[in-house]
DNA sequence: CTGGCTTTGTGAACGCGTGCACGAGTGCCT
DNA sequence: AGGCACTCGTGCACGCGTTCACAAAGCCAG
């Protein structure tokens, strides 16, 4: 066994990979796959080879050469490392479209990431259920956070509400924030946040179709000039 | 002014920022905020004003030295770099929990990507109004594509489904696609993909959380010895 | 008009992540 | 038992992105 202290500070971005390793493997395993080697999982993930054994090797040496990883094992370890041998409740705030979408999507219960309670500020949204959990007001969210041990908050309220959300979130304890609103937020150094925002990747994605119009633009106007560092 | 040549071709990274400027920046000037410096910027953004200078010169050099940035130019010029001088009309492939939030969503219309359409496989749930647009059948697809010009796809769909959802809007023409299943799409080099896993950004924070806890539980038992490298 | 203050634009150093290439270990077949 | 085919683990080099630091450039006050 290596040293304890040698494979410990695992790379954002292999954090990043895990999961998808894991899904994967969660599914050759489903289909009594009992081996993998790092060329199928790397196919399977759409990256590198090395870097599926590089990103694996952060775990400890737990493929055999020769043969590959034993998938059950594998899978083991990575839960291990991402903390998913148990559940972490999660407390969504706004119960607008997009909280209600998330309640309503019985993924996450089953990924280990159960809805402890969602609430809203607006009165008249509370009591409604949404996907079998009940809306509660905000200022249960204390009461709701320490009953069910919550530690991760899911931020889905509009971007004018989200910087209060935050605050209170933080306020209550809550350590880590998936935050859904155009917004960057402002939280302790200590508390992690994670940010998704649809109409960034939607933008990131307008950009490459300008791109490629105005190559293409360039391309029946423009003449041999323009194309060598078109397909540069 | 400096050649064409020289300031084209953005880092991905820089891309993926200018988005968040550009929210920041249209903030700004509905503040009547007539300059802005990069120290400023980079504060609302939560980056580096170096990184701020360093991404606002691949557009070209539209600052004041002493002075600034003027706001409502940058706007233009990142708006025009990104493709947001007009709307991207994107079609939905899921009328499902999440496909219906993302209808239901006016955001996405007001930020210049309004929904052409939402098909789904199911004909129980064609037919129904989601955010002002009726679920068609996915059938359809290329009939919407063709008429609403549409280069922009979203999908929706359980991760069983997803593959055959890209394949199907790659066939009538889409040319990039934001998939929110759980799934490494395969899909043609020219088309360009971005994908939102709800459930890769839960386990990313699920990692950090078993950190501190494990550190939290090393504190308190181990001693002096551990506190070091806690602490770096 | 000069001097001082502010802020941009960018060269250069640094660090992280990626991918190659290969040594080392393992199982299988003869 | 020996050789062969296979695959892991990793040292190394490369490239991209980040950050620092500073010269160049503009503004303003006196």
């Amino acid at each position: 066994m290596p040293s304890e202290r040698q494979r410990r500070r695992i790379p954002e971005a292999t954090v990043a990979r895990l999961p998808v390793y894991l899904r994967i493997l969660s599914e050759q395993d489903d289909l009594a796959v009992d081996t993998i080697s790092s060329d199928r999982l790397a196919e399977l993930g759409g990256v590198n080879a090395a870097k599926v054994r590089k990103d694996l090797s952060y775990l400890g040496s737990y493929g055999t050469r020769g043969v590959g990883y034993e998938v059950a094992y594998l899978v083991y370890q990575i839960r291990r490392e991402l903390g998913l041998t148990h559940d972490w409740p999660v407390v969504i705030v706004g119960a607008g479209n997009l909280g209600q979408a998330l309640a309503g999507y019985g993924g996450f219960g089953e990924r280990g990431f159960p809805v402890a309670g969602i609430v809203d500020v607006d009165p008249a949204k509370v009591g409604s259920v949404l996907g079998g959990v009940r809306v509660r007001h905000i200022d249960e969210l204390s009461q709701i956070v320490q009953a069910k041990r919550v530690n991760i908050g899911v931020i889905a309220t509009p971007a004018a509400a989200a910087q209060d959300a935050a605050e209170r979130l933080v306020r209550v304890g809550i350590t880590s924030i998936l935050n859904f609103a155009p917004v960057v937020l402002a939280v302790p150094r200590s508390v992690e946040v994670r940010k998704v925002d649809l109409a960034v990747e939607l933008q990131i994605l307008s950009f490459h179709e300008q791109r490629k119009a105005s190559a293409a633009a360039l391309r029946s106007v423009g003449g041999a000039a323009t194309q060598r560092s078109a397909s540069a």
